[in-house]
DNA sequence: ACAAGGACTTAGTATTCTGTTT
DNA sequence: AAACAGAATACTAAGTCCTTGT
């Protein structure tokens, strides 16, 4: 399929049209041996951060009340905090220390021996000026802001692109991150601390030996050129904060990432084949005499019923406190015999992935409950929930279940049959478009609930449906109007029984109905809105929700796909727009 | 067997773009 | 033309899971 796909492209992108081009699917994916991602990679090299502009003389620091000039490297580190003033991250105290630490490290040995405290540093000129010139940027001339356009879409169109076994593919991200201060999510140790400038002796090109090796910057080498066709990076570099490696990769839309993601969804398909089995076995392992079976199987209860993460070790002290299912504490449940009226309710509550807290009371079987008080006998607040049980011996017991089986492919399954069984359920075949989308936001909103995708609430939420409402009440009040004149109009013809007026009659009616139509979008609109006040939805769409569902739904109720996908998730899901008919089952 | 390293997916937020209203 | 709002995109952190080395 992709190979057809990519041709097809390929041509046109040299100026050719075909007259139609017919798709078919191809049932395998890869046409390379085992571990093999590519023949040939050719790419241009990253694109670096622009280099330090120290400040204009008139831009002042102050310490301690006094004016001081800094040095160009202590400068441009004062510029990043400088930058962040209006932000609550520099209020906080691990924040501050990070930051002055490392700055510290870049002043000269006067400025550290001046510069002793944070609080006496005075950065409000600076963040002034930033303002000043960001607000500059806004008013430029149409001249000036379509220059600037000009530039970037030529970077875009040299750096952004690379060539991969004979097709031109779109680079995700080509630009390398500019140095900063470390903004960790929820209360990371290591905030405020600073990212080092990359430099080309930092960076690692991978590219095939017979390709045209990129340039480093005048007066730079590279760190090292390798020709590994066995990985799908195309340039690296390691990060100062973690020390973790940073990769540049190709965009969604490309082959090998839409082969990868058609496959998460396929390895899901054959989990809906088996999953009544694995749900039956550890139905029995919760008898089981082994204490880490047991384990293992609530667990595994506890990721498919709630799609929880798998929860890896993490090191103490190097990122923020947050759980997955194995790495849950005896303090992130609580256990409820009754609650509400229901029986054996487990409470969580703890922060998973990006320090987003989850909370929910589930009702859970006799037997889960039990095995958790008996887990928890004991046990100390800051214990392990599980504690003879990790990703890696759960993975390797998912592996003899079923080829490829791993915790995350149960939210992938999870996440797309429920999508698809909300579909059948929620959409009704007399409604019109609207509202059919809306049914499509609700079926997905129930996953993103499941996934617990959430999303701060817009600043300008309140009064954003405000506005709703007061177009809502306008457009009432239009519509009041309109019938009124069809009202009347309709007397008048009555009276006067001539042509004229019966059409004046129809031309009202249309009216009605219009705004009647335009009233309900909007009614629509607004319960859409507000349902989705703290949720986000783009995550499961962009990664958990298999494409084809949702093509096969908008063939079959003559939805146009553009009110799913916008432009990108077209392109993303090119493959499955293609792929699946209106008949399509996950 | 276990820890560290490496590669890749998933995630929320910040910024920019675009179209509309004032 | 400015202001605004919502959508789209950019950004990069933070997970998962596999591989490698000891």
């Amino acid at each position: 399929y992709f190979e057809c796909l990519n041709t097809s492209l390929s041509l046109m992108q040299q100026g050719f049209k075909w007259k139609h081009v017919f798709r078919t699917p191809l049932i395998s994916c890869s046409r390379y041996p085992e571990g093999i991602k590519w023949k040939f990679l050719e790419h241009k090299g990253p694109v670096f951060a622009p280099p330090y502009e120290p400040l204009p003389e008139n831009v002042k620091f102050y310490y301690d009340g006094k004016v001081m000039k800094l040095s160009t490297k202590a400068e441009e580190v004062a510029t990043f905090f400088a930058k962040m003033l209006d932000h609550e991250y520099t209020t906080k105290e691990i924040f501050r220390k990070n930051f002055f630490k490392d700055w510290r490290k870049e002043m000269t040995s006067e400025e550290k021996s001046t510069i002793t405290n944070l609080s006496k540093c005075d950065f409000t000129h600076m963040s002034q000026y930033f303002k000043a010139q960001s607000e500059a940027r806004k008013q430029m001339s149409k001249e000036e802001k379509q220059k600037i356009k000009d530039e970037n879409e030529r970077l875009l169109k040299e750096y952004g692109y690379c060539v991969m076994d004979n097709h031109k593919e779109r680079i995700a991200n080509f630009k390398i991150e500019p140095p900063g201060l470390f903004r960790g999510r929820g209360n990371h140790p290591k905030m405020g601390m600073l990212k080092r400038r990359i430099m080309p002796e930092d960076i690692i090109i991978n590219c095939s030996k017979d390709s045209k090796i990129p340039a480093p910057p005048p007066g730079h080498k590279w760190k090292e050129v390798r020709h590994d066709n066995k990985v799908t990076w195309l340039v690296s570099w390691t990060e100062n904060i973690q020390g973790s490696i940073k990769y540049i990769m190709l965009n969604p839309s490309s082959r090998i990432k839409g082969e990868k993601d058609w496959q998460k969804y396929e390895t899901a398909r054959r989990l809906k084949k088996c999953v009544d089995k694995i749900r039956n076995q550890y139905r029995e392992d919760w008898k089981s005499k082994e204490m880490k079976v047991r384990q293992r199987a609530v667990a595994l209860y506890f990721i498919d019923k709630l799609a929880l993460r798998a929860g890896n070790e993490k090191e103490e002290g190097e990122t923020a406190d947050t759980v997955g299912c194995c790495s849950l504490r005896v303090e992130h449940i609580k256990l409820h015999p009754e609650l509400d009226g229901q029986e054996y309710v487990v409470e969580f509550d703890f922060l998973g992935k990006d320090s987003i807290r989850y909370y929910n009371k589930v009702p859970v079987e006799k037997r889960v409950f039990k095995n958790l008080q008996l887990f928890m006998e004991n046990k100390q607040p800051e214990d392990d929930l599980f504690d003879r049980l990790n990703t890696s011996i759960l993975n390797k017991h998912l592996q003899d279940l079923m080829e490829g089986l791993t915790a995350k492919v149960f939210r992938t399954y999870n996440a797309s049959i429920t999508l698809q069984q909300q579909l059948k359920e929620l959409t009704n075949p007399d409604d019109n478009i609207p509202a059919k989308i809306l049914s499509y936001n609700r079926a997905n909103r129930a996953v993103a609930i499941l996934c617990n995708h959430q999303r701060a609430p817009p600043k300008t939420f309140e009064k954003s449906m405000m506005n709703l409402q007061s177009k809502i009440d306008a457009k009432k009040e239009q519509l009041a109007d309109a019938r009124r004149e069809l009202k009347s109009a309709k007397a008048d013809a009555k009276v006067r029984r001539d042509e004229k007026s019966k059409k004046t009659v129809e031309s009202k009616k249309k009216a009605v109905q219009r705004i009647e139509e335009q009233l309900m979008k909007l009614e629509v609109q607004a319960t859409d809105r507000e349902e989705n006040k703290q949720i986000a939805l783009g995550t499961s769409k962009l990664n958990y929700l298999d494409p084809r569902i949702s093509v096969a739904w908008c063939k079959k109720w003559g939805i146009p796909i553009e009110k799913i996908y916008n432009k990108t998730q077209r392109e993303k899901f090119a493959w499955a727009i293609d792929m699946a008919e209106e008949d399509y089952e996950f």
